[in-house]
DNA sequence: AAACAGTATGTTATACTATAACATTGCCGA
DNA sequence: TCGGCAATGTTATAGTATAACATACTGTTT
C-alpha cells in the first residue's frame, strides 16, 4: 500500500521536513518532539498514544501528559493527524499543504493512506453550503481493504 | 437547525420506527433499548454514553456494559450512529436507508444534522477506487457552525 | 407445568484514552 | 545574572470502553 519501500527514508524525510517547518515558524523541534514523530513514522500503520509512551520508556519514562502534549504540538503544526475512528495518530505525508485530507484505513494490514483530492473537498464544501453550514474541520476516514490485502485474500 | 419544532414528535416517530424495524427483524425492542433510544432522541445534540447511564439511573442504576451493549444493539440495527470525533451518539434520522450518511456538527449549539447525499457517496467511492481501495465503512463528520448560529453571531 | 435453550441484563473488575493542576527545568533576551 | 516564557516532569483524576462471569427473562419443547 505504501509507496515507500526504503522505510528508513520516510522517517528521515519526515524529520527533515519537520525540522524545516519548525525553523520557519521559529518553533522548537525538541528531542522529545523529534523522537515522538520518529516513532510515529516508524509505524506504517497508526500509533496509539500509550504505545508511543511505552516506546519512549527508558531515558524518558514518559507519562501521559508528556505524550499528549507532544502529539498536540505535532498536530497543531500539521505534522501528524489524529484518526478519530481509531484513537490513533499518523504522520502527515505532506505537511504545510495538509488541508482537506482524508484517510484510507486498511483493517487487514492496518496501514493508513493519506489522500488529498481537491474535488472531494469541493464536493463536501458544496454539500455543506447547500445545508447552510459553515465547515471548519472535516473528519473523513474510510475503513476497508487495500489493494495488496485484496490480492492476498 | 433541526426541522422538528415539536420535539416530542421526533421522539415518538423514532420510537415508532424502531418498533417497526425490530418487529420486521424479529428483534426484541426491550424496555431498556426503548428507554436509551428515547433519551438519545430527547437530545437535539449528541449523547455521551455516561450521560445516558446517569439518566437511566433510578430503577435501572445502569452500569457501563449495560449502556454500551444497548448502544451496540441500536447501532447494529441502524437506529443510532456513533460520532467518532465526539465519542457520542445520535439517533439515525432515517433508519433502514442509513447507508453513506454523514454529519454536520455545530460546535456552537452542539446540534448534529445527519445528511445523505448520493453524489457525495459517489465521489468518495470513485476516489477510493482510484486508490485501489475497497471501502467498507465511511466516517464523515464535518465540524463547523450552523446557519442559526452564524446569524446570531 | 418443568426442563431447556437462547437472548438480555446485571455485576465486578479492569483496560484504555485523555486532561487538570501544579512543580521544575531549560532557553533566551534584557 | 536576572526575569520571563516555553517545555517538560509529576501527581492525580476524569472520561471512554470492554472482558468475564452471574443471573434473569422469554419462548419452545416435553
Amino acid at each position: 500500500m505504501h509507496a515507500c519501500h526504503e522505510h528508513a527514508t520516510c522517517v528521515e524525510e519526515a524529520l527533515g521536513a519537520a525540522d524545516r517547518i519548525c525553523a520557519e515558524r521559529e518553533l522548537r523541534f525538541t528531542d522529545l518532539r523529534r523522537r515522538v514523530l520518529s516513532l510515529i513514522w516508524e509505524n506504517h500503520g497508526s500509533s496509539k498514544a500509550y504505545d508511543i509512551m511505552e516506546k519512549l520508556g527508558g531515558d524518558y519514562s514518559a507519562k501521559p501528559p508528556t505524550v499528549y502534549r507532544t502529539l498536540d504540538f505535532l498536530q497543531e503544526n500539521g505534522l501528524v493527524h489524529k484518526i478519530n475512528s481509531l484513537n490513533a495518530y499518523v504522520g502527515c505525508s505532506h505537511p504545510l499543504k495538509h488541508k482537506d485530507c482524508f484517510f484510507l484505513i486498511c483493517s487487514c494490514c492496518n496501514e493508513v493512506q493519506e489522500c488529498c483530492a481537491s474535488h472531494v473537498a469541493d464536493t463536501l464544501r458544496d454539500m455543506a453550503g447547500k445545508n447552510k453550514f459553515s465547515p471548519r474541520h472535516t473528519t473523513l476516514e474510510i475503513e476497508g481493504e487495500c489493494q495488496d490485502c485484496l490480492k492476498k485474500n
